[in-house]
DNA sequence: CAATCTATGTTTAGTCT
DNA sequence: AAGACTAAACATAGATT
């Protein structure tokens, strides 16, 4: 015996009934989530919705092609972009401006040093190229030492400027962990 | 006359008709603010979408209370958050030190050679040296290289996965990069 | 192009298992 | 508490203005 009443029409407004509210975020979450990865693959657009539960314990979210690129993005968009607010601003610091400049000479050191060869954009690079680029970085850093290491054994300078200085990468950090209950895909 | 066929049932996949794209686009993100506003009175509860438009020209957003500060939350929880997924443990403020220090180092060590030799050449290198900074340049061209590609391919490099969560099936997207109009409330 | 109009596909409130 | 179910509410594809 069901009393199949069917959807009911209601208030937008904080719900009132504390039993039902987590079903209704549940099943509101899902429904958006599908509905974002719909929208993805339809239109072939990068889509991050980011959600905290009602308790605020935890974070749901979906990306594509995954939240953090779309979320680096939007805090760091490419200069020629459309952006109605200005938002990328709070999250620049000055350890990026520093590395930036960094960079800039080294890259300019390298294209002096290597001809032509390598072009150096490191702009527009996320996160995780930053980290990839560290990760280089850190390697490069011992292999410079052990060549200096060397020259001094041998009693012969080092001639040349540090390229051995890695690439460096440029980055928008902004923050510092990170969290909960995301999905992807 | 109209002919007012109604909706009609569609295969969630990349749109053919790129010129109904637009307007797909348009309607279906604008469905899912105004969604995401509502989980967001219902439930109380602190939403953030983003999405990229197709051109990758703009940014479209909205946020409850702010875009920034559920971003912000996202990227920086508090200890106690949920976190079920373990995420790649991104953008975390150590490394951006680690990486000032590193820098800072080969600074220094690139003053020190610098003023250590006045002239540039390889001569008075022994074999063994030329080949390890032979070596070296290759890998930096290398890596070079394989920034520049990931960037161009995909702006996402990524060594870590993405945790599938299965909702709806999920196509390639190529990205690229973007900003734009965003909103807020 | 953006707004409006159907008619129908899709979501979901409330209920029951 | 997580799923199934029903039918009304809601979203929206395609046509038209």
């Amino acid at each position: 015996m069901r009393k199949p009443t069917g959807r009911k029409k209601i208030k937008i407004e904080k719900m009132k009934n504390q039993n039902n509210l987590p079903v209704t975020f549940s099943k509101r979450r899902d429904g958006r989530f599908k509905n974002a990865s719909e929208l993805s693959t339809l239109c072939g657009v990068e889509i991050a919705p980011v959600v905290f539960s009602p308790s605020k314990t935890s974070v749901y979210s979906i990306g594509h092609p995954c939240v953090l690129s779309v979320v680096d993005k939007f805090l760091n968009p490419p200069p020629d972009t459309n952006s109605p607010q200005p938002h990328a601003k709070p999250y620049q610091n000055k350890d990026v401006t520093k590395m930036e400049k960094l960079i800039e000479t080294e890259e300019k050191r390298a294209l002096r040093l290597q001809s032509a060869n390598t072009k150096g954009s490191y702009e527009g690079l996320n996160y995780f190229q930053l980290q990839e680029l560290r990760d280089t970085l850190e390697a490069k850093l011992k292999m410079t030492e052990r060549v200096e290491i060397q020259q001094k054994e041998s009693g012969i300078p080092f001639s040349f400027k540090s390229y051995g200085y890695a690439l460096a990468p440029r980055e928008n950090i902004s923050s510092t962990s990170d969290v909960g209950p995301s999905r992807s895909s």
